[in-house]
DNA sequence: CTAGGGGTAAAT
DNA sequence: ATTTACCCCTAG
């Protein structure tokens, strides 16, 4: 019942996101009709659209509105991974009445890149591409703008920015991104616009970068609200544990980060968006007021 | 028609 | 074993 297959090609994934990018997310008929992308897409039905984009999404950035079943029931329970992290960051969570015991919690710093069995996240790199192929801004897209498309969809730490400064330049830096002005586009295509090129060389690739199928592995607005309406049940002794798990998820992305730049400047920002985030965490726990972790509205 | 919830099966 | 493309069905 499957149907045999067809894979989709470049130039429909791009008119799809061309459309998106025109007509908005879900108007899978008007884009189809658009004399544009009519031609590429005429073999593909609404439906196509939809579910193609949905299959996009869902592999883009970690759990879109499918596979929550899929994931919840592997991922889940990875508990007992407690692996000692070196290094002591904020070494105290102490409530007013109980006394939670301080978790090894680690910032990175250094040399855990390849150590554990760290079965996680890398991508950002390329959850900033698809912001800028999704937004499709002909003159490129500024870092705001990036930031708000990742920020739309996925939970980020609040100084989220700093990270994706760092991100940007890196990406710019080695070839993925062309930067005129403030703006940011992807290699491949239109490159007449631009004014110059940046100093280091720069070299500026001809072939699409565009087929990488790796995307962040962010935690979405849902599962974090969902920790957190399980925290609220909690003790809190069981809730530090697992606000302490979460900072250790979310330090293990930035270390991961860190290993894929290898950039000081961009180490020194992921360092300091983990810390951030962990005393987010542990202030929120000390306080009890669950709420203030709700970063979106 | 769209959003989703399912599912099957081909490719990888 | 996971990903991907396509299908089906229902509610709105």
């Amino acid at each position: 019942m499957g149907a045999p297959k067809q894979k989709w090609t470049a130039d429909e994934e791009a008119a799809l996101k061309a459309g998106i990018a025109k007509h908005g997310a879900g108007k899978w008929r008007t884009i189809l009709k658009d004399p544009e992308f009519s031609s590429i897409l005429s073999l593909r039905s609404n439906v196509d659209l939809k579910d193609k984009w949905r299959n996009m999404s869902v592999t883009a950035h970690g759990w879109g509105s499918r596979e929550k079943a899929r994931l919840a029931l592997k991922r889940s329970r990875q508990f007992p991974k407690h692996d000692d992290n070196p290094l002591a960051l904020t070494t105290v969570v102490q409530s007013d009445e109980e006394i939670v015991d301080a978790k090894p919690l680690a910032i990175s710093s250094g040399t855990l890149s390849t150590a554990g069995p760290k079965r996680s996240i890398k991508r950002l790199d390329n959850l900033i591409l698809e912001a800028i192929s999704t937004l499709n801004e002909p003159t490129g897209s500024n870092k705001t703008a990036i930031g708000t498309y990742i920020e739309d969809q996925c939970w980020a730490p609040l100084n989220f920015k700093r990270l994706l400064s760092a991100k940007l330049k890196h990406l710019t830096a080695i070839g993925k991104l062309i930067k005129v002005n403030r703006k940011y586009r992807t290699t491949p295509t239109s490159v007449f616009l631009e004014g110059r090129r940046n100093s280091s060389g720069l070299p500026l690739i001809e072939g699409r970068r565009d087929s990488e199928k790796d995307y962040m592995q962010i935690f979405t607005r849902s599962q974090v609200d969902a920790e957190l309406a399980k925290m609220r049940h909690m003790t809190a002794k069981e809730a530090a544990v697992a606000a302490a798990q979460a900072v250790a998820e979310a330090e293990a992305a930035m270390a991961e980060a860190e290993e894929a730049t290898r950039q000081a400047e961009a180490a020194e920002a992921d360092a300091e968006a983990a810390q951030a985030f962990a005393e987010a965490a542990m202030m929120t726990l000390n306080g009890r007021n669950f709420s203030n972790l709700m970063v979106h509205a």
